[in-house]
DNA sequence: TTGAAAGCGCTAACAT
DNA sequence: ATGTTAGCGCTTTCAA
């Protein structure tokens, strides 16, 4: 459709495409009259610069790649929230791509990207990869890890500390007194997955409660493995009095098994989860969780990214940033609402 | 980080650029031979081909430009999984950004998508626009729009028909016998809203129903605001039977002001919303409302815009498609649950 | 202050 | 089958 380009402008213009580029950049020293005589013309004409043409001279595009594992998740969506934002700030454009949790469609996005597209990749890399060192190697760009392993050093990573959150809720549940604890696990490749067992066991290591295998039951953070989970777990004998589910979603399937039983939460069984999605506030009874701080976890991850694509940091050397989580009490572990209704 | 450019590959292997050229993309021809030496220096040296300067020169990118209201909403979440699946079956990469329902965002993500970076895009704009038109029609490259008002006849446009669910929703509650419905409306210069209570007052007018004007209350899509609207509604002497919220966020926000108030739905007051979000299924009582097709809305959107890109359709040529929406019963309306717990 | 010219990395005629 | 040569639209020395 329409193309305008600075030749044009500068032919209307009567000076060269050098002074052209000047004016319209702001750098470099145009009398202030040619400068005006410029715009004007450049107005008139719609003038568009060409930013690839543009990237391409300079090498650098502005914009930032974002590769998740999925987008259709609220987890996905407030994080890429916090990523726009962040980038606005600085002026820089995202380039975001779903990996479909599929690893061809990484390295699809990854080549895609990094064939000029963008001067820095996010990476979220959902399961545990060990090509990941490979990836980063052969990258053409700086590239910040979400939520990757410890075991990952060579390269800048933003981390949430599902540890500790892990820890906490756990805990809590002690502190309720049940003893009777059971957990529905996520994914067995998934980092955060282990994290937060880790985490869990050691609360209950911490108080000398024991953990019978028979309360530990897979699970991989979709709602229907919830549901399975919470049946697996209460269709024993010995049944657990409480019961963590490693993330928001199973601890969702977990209340429609449990309806679907007649289980009453928190009375007959109470239940933690794990995100504070925005769902865990809707459900009755609300969900005692832990929160993670998403949004800024997508701010910080653009903030060392930009850091060292402007030479502030170093790419080639490791870096690890890890954001606590909090403990959020609502109903389903035993405790009384707060509010009656949730937030409006 | 790393570069490789096709200058080295050639001097490697002893040929000129533009036959590593011709053997890279696969199109010309060259001697068998000469491509395996050529693959093999390329992968040896880890080449990627700088696809930035390789659309400067092909003049196309193979990227769809998105700009959504905003992202952070189930809504636009299953809109870009649409996109993005048949972009990805089409070979396209997906540029997206939310305009954040702010103007100048908007016009800054348009700039920023049209300087060369895509080759053409999808735009959904909320509000609605008086200078749609001019955005068009200073475009430097096709547009497909979605939701658009049909008042729009600029460029294509692909849209879901509000009129036929809000007439088919309402008139559902007609057939349960209510005679006193409410509506709690959407934002007064939103183009969904509009058609929405053009067919909620059409089915009531076809069964010779009134409208008084107190059962009519502004809104604006959000939850707070449904939660207001229902207050609004029910805190008058004659109170209506039956309440359409003109999405499901809405119906929400009524859902908690009617336990609030210790309504019952419903029993004390029917409540029926539009768009069928997944919350819908999840709420109890579940929400009968109105099914949208909305990654099939992407999908189609997607399609339209790779044939005006293509040269299969004109750009200049005005075109409409409307997406039939589907009624979807539930227990809200009075119905009994066909389920009872909701889907697994 | 302005212009000329050399790229940026790749593609696409046009030659050979 | 391969090489030469122009660009694509813009930035950026280097001269003038």
């Amino acid at each position: 459709m329409k193309k305008v380009d600075m030749a044009q402008i500068a032919a209307r213009a009567g000076v060269s495409i050098a002074t052209v580029s000047r004016a319209l950049s702001g750098s470099g020293r145009v009398r202030a009259e040619t400068r005006r005589r410029i715009l004007a013309i450049a107005e008139e004409l719609n003038y568009r610069p060409n930013s690839i043409a543009r990237g391409l001279s300079r090498r650098r595009t502005d914009t930032l790649g974002v590769i998740l594992p999925e987008l259709v998740d609220e987890f996905f969506m407030d994080l890429v929230q916090g990523i726009e934002e962040e980038a606005y700030r600085a002026n820089r454009y995202i380039l975001l791509s779903s990996s479909h949790r599929q690893r061809d469609f990484l390295r699809t996005s990854l080549e895609f990207m990094m064939s000029g597209r963008v001067d820095g990749v996010i990476l979220m890399a959902s399961q545990r990869m060990n090509d990941i060192e490979e990836i980063v190697s052969r990258s053409r760009c700086p590239i910040v890890l979400l939520n990757a392993g410890s075991h990952v050093a060579c390269t800048a990573s933003v981390n949430v500390d599902n540890y500790q959150g892990a820890f906490a809720v756990t805990e809590h549940l002690v502190q309720h007194g049940y003893r009777k604890i059971g957990v529905i696990l996520g994914p067995d490749d998934n980092y955060d997955s282990a994290e937060r067992f880790r985490g869990f066991r050691a609360a209950l290591d911490a108080h000398g409660i024991p953990l019978p295998e028979s309360f530990v039951v897979a699970g991989d953070f979709t709602k229907t493995s919830g549901f399975y989970g919470f049946n697996r777990l209460m269709s024993q004998s010995q049944r657990p009095e409480a019961i963590f589910a490693e993330n928001d979603m199973m601890a969702l399937g977990a209340y429609e098994a449990a309806s679907r039983l007649g289980l009453r939460i928190p009375q007959d069984v109470a239940i933690v989860g794990f995100d504070d999605i925005r769902l865990s506030r809707y459900i009755r009874p609300t969900l005692t969780t832990v929160h993670v701080p998403i949004e800024e976890l997508g701010r910080r991850a653009v903030r060392y990214l930009l850091q060292m694509i402007d030479g502030e940091a170093d790419p080639h050397q490791p870096y690890r940033l890890e954001l606590t989580t909090g403990l959020i009490i609502r109903e389903s572990c035993g405790c009384s609402p707060s509010a009656p209704y949730g937030v409006v």
